[in-house]
DNA sequence: ATGGTTTTTACTGCGTC
DNA sequence: GACGCGGTAAAAACCAT
């Protein structure tokens, strides 16, 4: 290897081969877009650029102690000296980590709170997220993962565990990372933590939609009778919780005479019409049927 | 990879305002 | 004519194997 100076094109940063260290950097600016002023340009915004974290936070810039136990001029080392070195070498090592841990978490926590105030969640899914963020962290789950997916994925997780879940792809929306690979981290992190996530209640969808459209009381409570009826009759497995709550938002507003259109619905479900429809006559036939 | 299931997309027809 | 709604077929996405 020769320590070249290398010209980073992609990152617009030049750097030595050898060494990495960065002679010039930020010739561009490749930082997200933040601002978004509509809905569509929100959906190509927030996906620019890949998280700038490289393998190691300091870059590979971090002092390192040689491993040979010899001097400056070759000669070997003393046993006293010897010993001396190899403090030297752990104590190093473990301030290095320590340091790189501090600042991942500290980015993640930053990246947690953005999604979370992005997606209306209260304070408390925040805490429970970063909690599951420190425990990912502390079992070694991160390395070969991205730090915002891992994020991610304590946010949806905490979201759900709050009983106030967000769809994946609300979720991924947010998020500077796609969603099959959020929804991948996330599994992971739930099963290497023993995170008890029973599937997401179609119910606790509910009161978000209803107050979006601006639903009674008695609406939402209808809605909610819907889907107890609905999980009586077993047409549960399989099909999307979301689904399943927008069709009984959807029904309830005619049972209550509130008229709001399906496409409303699927507007802040999003969920397509036709699920709508089919999930809705289940849930009025299941009705009935427990009728009688 | 494969096959079965669910969801989405796109299109059509009907009634109403 | 646009809009809301219902149905259908084919494509796409998802999931367990």
């Amino acid at each position: 290897m020769g320590g070249r100076l290398e010209s980073d094109t992609e990152r617009g940063e030049t750097v030595c081969s050898e060494c990495g260290l960065v002679v010039e950097e930020d010739e561009i600016d490749r930082g997200p877009e933040w601002r978004a002023f509509d809905s569509a340009e929100k959906d190509e915004k927030s996906r620019v650029g890949a998280p700038t974290t490289k393998m190691m936070h300091d870059e590979g810039l971090s002092t390192n102690i040689g491993w040979q136990d010899k001097d400056a001029y070759g000669n070997s080392l003393s046993s006293r000296q010897r010993q001396k070195m190899q403090r030297l070498r752990t104590w190093n090592e473990r301030f290095r980590t320590r340091d790189s841990k501090e600042r991942n978490l500290k980015q993640a926590l930053g990246e947690i709170d953005r999604m979370a105030s992005a997606l209306g969640l209260p304070e408390n899914v925040r805490e429970t997220a970063s909690v599951i963020y420190r425990r990912a962290l502390d079992d070694d789950l991160l390395p070969g993962r991205s730090i915002e997916g891992v994020a991610t994925a304590s946010l949806y997780a905490a979201a759900r565990q709050a009983g106030t879940p967000r769809s994946l792809d609300e979720v991924a929306n947010v998020s500077r990372v796609g969603k099959d690979e959020i929804a991948r981290t996330y599994r992971y992190v739930a099963r290497e933590l023993g995170l008890e996530i029973e599937p997401a209640d179609p119910k606790s969808y509910v009161p978000r939609f209803a107050s979006d459209l601006e639903l009674s009381d008695e609406a939402e409570r209808r809605a909610r009778q819907l889907l107890d009826s609905a999980q009586e009759a077993g047409i549960h497995s399989g099909k999307s919780p979301v689904g399943l709550a927008a069709a009984a938002v959807y029904a309830a507003s005619l049972l209550t005479n509130e008229k709001v259109t399906q496409n409303e619905v699927s507007e802040v479900a999003d969920i397509s019409e036709v699920t709508i429809r089919n999930r809705y006559h289940e849930l009025l036939e299941a009705e009935e049927e427990l009728q009688s």
